[in-house]
DNA sequence: TTGCTCCTCACGTCACGTGAGGTGGC
DNA sequence: TTGCTCCTCACGTCACGTGAGGTGGC
């Protein structure tokens, strides 16, 4: 599906023959999925559809759902939802990182508090030991 | 819907005909919705359903969607992907709160950095020229 | 002209809600 | 006995996919 000239997966590219072969539906079934705003391809200057591979995933998602036993009003639900988890789990991805920086700086922090130490301060390492405590 | 003795949202207190009449919904819609997975009302021991106010919420829910034009299959899938957004969002408050709590420890080291800093080594604050890079 | 596109209309199938009908335990 | 529960079966309605039928531009 990638690996297209161009590489741009939004490119409209398939007449809408082509998009249901690819997609493996009519191109009746294309038409009623547009109206249901399931999708909507581009069109061109004289009014014909333009499929991009975008709408083709899109297309096979949508018959993932139906073939789930899903009618459209359920798919065109479904997919709002499932692209806001996309969104929460990227911000959820992008805040543990801010988590982990965070930590980081405390730590770097720390260690520039060491750095100055003189030599003279040093002391050797031992392992701690089975103390009384800590 | 709250307020309950014992304000237990899950406490079964509804038979099936009461329960349908809370939700607006025929006795005999509950059991399909049951046998569809949409929801598992308690049981007494003699096998007759019971239905917590939870249920009830439940059963508006699913009436809502279904008013949508949702199919049960759909319904299903909604609910759970809602609950799966009610948990990314509550990850998400918290990982909110530990970047707060990183940033706020980060401030504290640094006025702790400032403490001890001599008078006679206080300069004057430059703002940077515009060097020939960074 | 051929083969595509556009659209609307109609039919078959299936899901679902509703009701009927018959059973059994407080 | 009454009024509930349990269940299954059948019917009406609606959504949706499919196909036909007619139009128009490369």
């Amino acid at each position: 599906m990638a690996g297209r000239a161009g590489d741009d997966s939004t490119r409209a590219l398939y007449v809408i023959s082509v998009a249901a072969e690819l997609a493996g539906l009519h191109a009746q079934t294309l038409r009623i999925y547009e109206r249901k705003g399931l999708l909507e391809p581009a069109r061109t200057p004289g009014g014909s559809r333009r499929y991009s591979d975008r709408d083709i995933e899109r297309l096979l998602r949508i018959q993932q759902l139906t073939e789930e036993g899903l009618n459209l009003a359920g798919v065109a639900r479904v997919l709002a939802l499932e692209a806001e988890i996309g969104r929460l789990r990227r911000e959820n991805q992008e805040l543990r990182q801010s988590v982990q920086r965070a930590v980081d700086d405390a730590h770097r922090q720390h260690r520039r508090d060491l750095v100055p130490v003189q030599p003279s301060t040093l002391v050797q390492w031992r392992r701690p030991g089975p103390g009384p405590r800590d």
